[in-house]
DNA sequence: CTGAAAGCGCTTACAG
DNA sequence: CTGAAAGCGCTTACAG
């Protein structure tokens, strides 16, 4: 691997020169600046990222931890945040920790170890301590609430989401809603379950709950529990929209129409869920605009740090083809 | 942020002494053991992976290079081969480029610089030169023929999986067969294309193609254009599983009865494509397969190069609900 | 077993 | 405008 001190060689000049020719960080005369540009050509020569980095400490890369790659709606932010790091002149460094606090820990680790300019995380579980210890890089917690040392939590509202949703749902004549929550460990799991719960609650709804980790197996082999438990169900609230599309399945190989026996309503609104025949009903998380104050926030704390900021957004229905309004 | 220095100050011994009880790279004493151990508890000391990498000129990292992170063959793919480097010790860095060629260069030379073990490629097009220019890290390319000073090549047998989703098609009876071809730059949009004109010219069959992107919302439009130009198609072959999903989407807004009035196959096999209802018939790829030995290529490569080898691997046909056989 | 020294490949004050 | 020098934070021969 060619470095500096060889091209300057070539070029006859020092290697100050070079970087200085490189970096555009200081005029150099017309004539050196070419012998150097020629040094380049010839060599092949890529500055050393490493060496740079250690000396600037940073290494122009944020990066991104989330739970699984398997799920689209992570690959949805992921692909996102991606695009506004390039924009802005960083990498994106995405660490899949597989729902794995050990992992999550390590990774964060490794960012730090690494000079990384910040990290978004989405824990894998509301109950880490991932960010208990003071961090030297800026940290951007997303679909979490814990308290800690973080410079700023940011996610959507969904208690209010599975408001929405079960309002909806009772608008369309559903009597017996059952919820498929997500893992309680889970911020989003919570919230989602707590404002079904509450719900039900204020409007004397029975609870009807089943329990499911956020993936197709799980969601396959909950509905068919789903289906003995509660027989007489006519409405479902999936924890996400995976989740949602997993039952789908099942109620069409029993036969069961959706919308006109059971209506069914998701969370995420991930592409495939407008994709799918029947579309999904679900609830829209504003992915972009995640994305977008996430990469704010996470680059803005470089220079001052407001810590712990709190930034929830709002969250929308979207009516698609799992369910029907009753006068419709 | 807390340095080699300080902790070795704290314990009262030298940097090289904590150096050595941090990767037991020499026998010390227990005493200064325990006090190094102490300081660097005290301390939440991480060492600096960035001068650390320096030195050593690795940074114990595979890149991977992906055109999408979108589209979930690839984001499976990224899953299994995240998996594999961790159990051995490796970080993956993934990069996504949207089928930028500038991009993907970009992201080719920052692994170089941040020296990186090796680099796994999935092309963004096959005509592109990115492994013209000699690499100083191994470089194994997926989904490619291309010839250049690479590594190693790795892909699925496409063509033979375009002639048996072809053979499949006419044993279920079809007769007007049109083929959703991908981007033609694309090694597997190319070799599946050709994989059909192939078996079209061997059997005496009318070749009948619509270009198309490989994401969602092309797959929309090209599906109406494809019924417009071609009213009596009777079974279609999709450039992947994502446009097959959204062929189906057409085909069944305008009630069109899959299979019966239209059989559709696509390509990859992803996870969804068992999912949807009905459950897609597609040509398999063995993506775990492909992951593996990808990963034993790129770590392999690092004692001894054995440029340029070739592996093929078979893909296969799964049956499921959007053909049907005409006996069945 | 242990420390002082040199070096990984850059960049940036500091002089001139 | 330009070079010699010091330093980013580690690790590993080299002595002892």
């Amino acid at each position: 691997m060619i470095n500096i001190r060889e091209v300057a060689r070539l070029a006859g000049v020092s290697p100050a020169t070079v970087s200085r020719v490189i970096n555009g960080t200081a005029s150099v005369s017309e004539e050196k600046r070419q012998r150097v540009l020629q040094a380049i050509e010839a060599t092949d020569f890529v500055p050393n990222e490493v060496a740079r980095s250690l000396f600037k400490r940073s290494a122009k890369t944020i990066g991104l931890i989330i739970p699984s790659i398997r799920n689209p709606y992570f690959t949805e932010l992921a692909a996102k945040l991606d695009e506004l790091a390039t924009q802005r002149g960083y990498r994106l460094f995405l660490h899949n920790v597989g729902y794995d606090l050990d992992q999550e820990w390590a990774a964060l680790q490794q960012l730090e170890a690494i000079n990384a300019d910040g990290a978004i995380l989405v824990p894998s579980s509301n109950d880490d301590r991932a960010d208990q210890r003071e961090l030297s890089i800026p940290l951007v917690v997303l679909d979490s609430d814990f308290n800690g040392p973080v410079s700023a939590y940011l996610y959507c509202d969904y208690y209010q989401g599975a408001q929405l949703a079960m309002e909806h749902l009772v608008d369309c004549g559903c009597r017996e809603i059952v919820c498929i929550r997500g893992p309680q460990s889970t911020f989003s799991g919570r919230s989602r379950y707590v404002g079904y719960r509450d719900y039900c609650l204020e409007h004397h709804i029975r609870q009807r709950v089943v329990d499911c980790d956020y993936d197709f197996n799980a969601g396959l082999a909950m509905t068919e529990e789903l289906l003995e438990r509660y027989p007489k169900v006519d409405g479902i609230l999936a924890c996400n929209d995976i989740v949602a599309i997993s039952t789908y399945k099942i109620l069409h190989k029993r036969n069961i129409p959706v919308p006109d026996q059971i209506q069914l309503i998701g969370f995420d609104d991930i592409a495939f869920s407008s994709l799918i025949s029947p579309e999904l009903t679900t609830i829209h998380q504003p992915i972009d605009d995640l994305a977008s104050l996430a990469m704010d926030l996470v680059l803005r704390q470089e220079e001052r740090a407001v810590k712990g900021g709190r930034h929830i957004l709002p969250v929308t229905l979207v009516q698609r083809e799992t369910t029907k309004r009753k006068d419709a």
